[in-house]
DNA sequence: GACTCAATCAAACGCTTGATTGAATATTCT
DNA sequence: AGAATATTCAATCAAGCGTTTGATTGAGTC
């Protein structure tokens, strides 16, 4: 048994619970996707990972760390996608950017791509309905800067949308992606799984021209807040 | 292990028990909505029910009979106050009915009004997230027949508009409604309390309108799925 | 060969979980 | 009234939880 010839050449010397650390990632991502935080033990994700039940917390201090790391790992690359494609559209021949350039740089990096993908995607829709003070944290940390940065450019784009119109398309821009992401697949039920939003070209697809269109739609009057049956014309009443 | 029931016709002669299953059911949702389904345990609820620690399973067998309970008594509130005000619509004078007045009538009965409001709505933006086995069911059984109504009578009101447009602006709704009523809180940071979805009167007065105005544009032309970078000129690689 | 130290391991810690029991109590029916 | 039933209660169960511990490993350093 002789040393192999250690792979020291370009970046990462590899620390040696490297690998342990990474298998534990990537179990917990995919877990905590499909039964939720608090439905997966640290001992199932360890298990998984094929690694001692201990190995979660040495090497993330606790369940939150690991839930931490695990945001951390793929956030931050979506995040950091989403700024260049935004700085793509700034440098693109037209004047004022393509909406849907915009929109797309939006959506792409975290619905498709190599930031943890399906998986990763499900998880967001799953925290941000929880909405946990750790959920808000991270979303903050992570997501703030950039989805104001985009807000700004779509609100450049459209220059005549009244900011009360913009905030409320990008609230509906934000939940059509999460509901997409969580992939509830109630559409699928409704029309005999004609329709699948769980698939990422097809979502885009769709998704960003027909933001695009809402966008680009007339600005809503600023009525009076609808009281009861303001379109109904029978009301129950119990 | 159950009793049976000793039914009597009339009006509930209100059994004596009545009163601690209904504050139990009380605090079960509160306590679901906020903390999560398995954030919450049956100690916690019957506590703040100020009733003892086995009552829950005595009037509901089990956790997830107290969800069943629970999701049923506002669930089935809201899909019956939809058909009430879907066949209005089928009354109205307009032919074909007005579009507003039909997304109001999906839109209403679950944001506002006596079915458990705010907080039994936040857990049912919670329970799509997770979609769970449970949650699955407990959806389709409540609310499958009342969503085809409607997704059917969106169809009548737009005959010119392909059903590939026709489901996936159906699923865009389902998503704006679900993240509106889940309020994780993004818009408002994002534009400092200026935007505010968790007010439904302020939700439903700009989703109805700007809902209508989403189903009433331009089908989308059903291209081939865009590959990567169909907007975007410039490409990440990593 | 002795020493260091990050990493792994089996075992246990204290605590909470959902669920169950059987006695005690309240209510209803006869 | 008494019998039957419905509900509450304290106590308990086995199982699982996140976390901690002390010992052990094995490659790198002197």
């Amino acid at each position: 048994m002789t040393a192999l010839p250690l792979e020291d050449a370009g970046i990462a010397p590899e620390p040696r619970g490297e690998a342990t650390r990474q298998r534990i990632l990537d179990a917990a991502v995919r877990l905590f996707s499909e039964h939720g935080i608090n439905g997966v033990s640290l001992r199932t994700i360890t298990a998984e990972a094929g690694a001692n039940s201990a190995a979660a917390n040495y090497h993330f201090g606790s369940k939150k760390g690991l839930l931490d790391a695990v945001f951390e790992r793929h956030a931050s690359g979506i995040a950091a996608e989403r700024e260049v494609l935004l700085a793509d559209c700034r440098d693109a021949p037209g004047r004022p950017p393509l909406l849907e350039q915009i929109i797309a740089a939006f959506l792409e990096p975290g619905m498709r791509g190599a930031h943890g993908g399906a998986t990763f995607a499900r998880l967001r829709g799953r925290m941000l309905a929880e909405s946990s003070d750790q959920t808000r944290e991270l979303y903050a940390l992570h997501f703030n800067d950039s989805s104001s940065r985009f807000l700004e450019a779509l609100g450049q784009a459209l220059p005549d949308l009244p900011a009360h119109d913009l905030h409320w398309r990008f609230h509906m821009l934000l939940g059509s992606m999460v509901y997409t992401l969580a992939n509830p697949g109630r559409i699928q039920i409704l029309t005999g799984q004609a329709c699948d939003p769980s698939d990422p070209d097809a979502a885009l697809g769709y998704l960003v021209p027909m933001l695009a269109q809402m966008f680009r739609g007339e600005p809503i009057p600023q009525s009076v807040a609808p009281s009861e049956g303001t379109y109904a014309i029978h009301q129950t009443n119990r």
